[in-house]
RNA sequence: GGCCCGUUGGUCAAGCGGUUAAGACGCUAGCCUCUCACGCUGGAAACAUGGGUUCGAUUCCCGUACGGGUCACCA
């Protein structure tokens, strides 16, 4: 078995285009076939630079690695079309003699009037076929003077074409439906509905993973391919990748890509994990896959014909499971930069990373969510009095008041240097011991005091070792301060 | 509009003539708990629609509705 996957280096990479990638990677892997990567690059127009190292490295860095490819050759290379230009002008050629392709002389000219007129009377647009019953003479004689032409498809007038796809089965339709398209450009590229089939044939390519978007030019190809006498690959057309019930997935909303998820702190291989099950069922319970098991466990009698949301909220909850899977030290890598990014404090290794990291892991579903975890961090939030009255913590202003008396000789005796998660938990017992009160009633004044807000990562104890001693008595300081203003003010 | 394809809870989906119609996310109730999370235990929630075929249709066939794709010297 032969896959490929052959994309243009117009951009980025869609999710979408991934996932077929995926698709194409798996099938070949899971039968122990080859994957080759084929650089579509006909079209110079539209050609994006750096588009293919792009394409290079989201593919690498998904773990999808090819077999044959421009970079890495093979015995069926050059892998980029441009590069192979001389090949399907002599395969155009071949089916111009065998009566399976014509030339077309008619200008752009002609051709924007022709399909003005379709449109003005609301009918697609086709070729209506004017050259394609020019004498020898004819076309000899306009060769000579040197007219501009292009290859086209000699598609039979009457009759219909079956083809077969993997997981629709057999379609048919009526070739009068079929227009006869360019197979070879006036430039002398060709397009890429005749690229595709050379270059699959030429590679050997026996299997075909694409978008559901070729279905319907399916029935030209495998007109071309009995044009040629060869063998079509057997093809798997793949639904689509939807925003809503209506939209594709599009860069419109910025949320397309496969940069913009690793930007939002998406791991790679949850993306890779999540595009897997969009469109495709294991079959049994588990949706939680490395690329290993995902080769194990393809199949494409699992794929889907109809098209899938996108749904972000779930491929959240995915990362949140990988997430909670590694080991606090693998986090700890993955969070640290986060946090010094956001905090000038954190940066200045004025924290204890390893009681954050501990407390923020649970609660961090995509890397981005640290941001606003650790706000606290470099200061106190701005926060109101009232919030320390807490029903179910039992607590009032009052009552806070006293907490953080109480707490505060107890954290001041403490060494400055000793100033870890155990024993800041160890004093403050002795705090709540005095006062006789559920822990709550001392813990929640101090989780206001230090963050400045109703929840945390972390409890009270936590903070405090997070922020270090000095912080965490300074900001209890203005907590009392702030209390006895406005318990005064009550009065 | 022509042609092609599709339609199971809000979303992803299992199902392939007889099921109490899985599971996950989300939502929700409760437990755990110094907050929020995590974790645990429950709950609500679906076969687009009308005809057939059949002893029996979510499952097979036809129509309708809705949705998608495609109709370029783009891929």
């Amino acid at each position: 078995m032969r896959t490929r996957f052959a994309p243009s280096p117009t951009g980025f990479m869609h999710l979408g285009n991934l996932r077929t990638a995926l698709y194409t990677y798996l099938l070949a892997k899971k039968n122990g076939g080859s994957f080759v990567l084929r650089i579509e690059d006909t079209d110079r127009e539209r050609f994006v630079s750096g588009a293919t190292e792009t394409i290079y490295n989201t593919l690498r860095y998904c773990g999808l690695d090819w077999d044959e490819g421009p970079d890495k050759g093979g015995k069926f290379g050059p892998y980029v079309q441009s590069e192979r230009q001389g090949l399907y002008k002599k395969y155009a050629e071949q089916l111009v003699a065998n009566g399976g392709a014509y030339r077309c002389f008619c200008t752009t000219e002609r051709m924007n009037e022709l399909h003005r007129q379709q449109k003005a009377n609301g009918i697609a647009l086709s070729y209506d076929r004017h050259c394609r019953d020019l004498t020898a003479d004819e076309t000899a004689k306009l060769l000579e003077e040197g007219a501009p032409y292009v290859i086209r498809q000699k598609v039979p007038l009457e009759g219909t074409t079956t083809f077969k796809d993997e997981i629709y089965g057999e379609i048919t339709v009526p070739n009068a439906d079929l227009d006869d398209q360019i197979l070879l450009k006036s430039d002398g590229m060709p397009t890429y509905n005749f690229a595709n089939v050379i270059d699959d044939h030429l590679m050997e390519i026996t299997h075909v993973v694409r978008g559901c978007e070729y279905l319907s030019s399916a029935p030209k190809y495998e007109l071309l391919y009995k044009s040629f006498g060869w063998t079509p690959p057997v093809y798997i057309h793949v639904q689509q990748i939807m925003r809503d019930e209506t939209h594709k997935l599009s860069k419109r909303d910025g949320d397309a890509y496969f940069e913009d998820f690793l930007k939002k702190g998406y791991l790679a291989e949850v993306i890779i994990n999540y595009i897997a099950l969009l469109g495709w069922s294991p079959g049994g319970e588990n949706e939680i896959f490395s690329l290993l098991e995902l080769i194990e466990a393809f199949d494409i009698s699992g794929l889907s014909k109809s098209p899938a949301i996108f749904d972000e909220v779930k491929m959240r909850a995915i990362n949140g499971i990988y997430i909670r899977t590694l080991t606090p030290e693998e986090f700890q890598g993955y969070a640290e930069p986060v946090v010094r990014e956001a905090s000038r404090k954190a940066a200045a290794e004025c924290v204890d990373f390893d009681v954050l990291c501990k407390a923020l892991q649970p609660r961090t579903e995509i890397l981005n969510d640290i941001i606003e975890l650790v706000d606290f961090i470099d200061e106190t939030l701005p926060y109101d009095a009232e919030w320390f009255v807490n029903k179910k913590m039992k607590t009032t202003k009052e009552s806070s008041l006293i907490a953080l008396k109480t707490s505060l000789p107890y954290l001041e005796q403490m060494d400055k240097n000793n100033f870890t998660l155990e024993r800041v938990q160890a004093q403050l017992s002795k705090a709540i011991a005095e006062l006789n009160v559920k822990n709550g009633s001392v813990l929640w004044p101090i989780r206001l005091a230090l963050s400045g807000k109703m929840s945390t990562p972390g409890g009270g104890a936590e903070l405090c070792a997070i922020v270090g001693k000095a912080q965490a008595i300074k900001r209890i300081e203005q907590a009392i301060l702030k209390l006895e203003e406005a318990i005064q003010k009550d009065d």
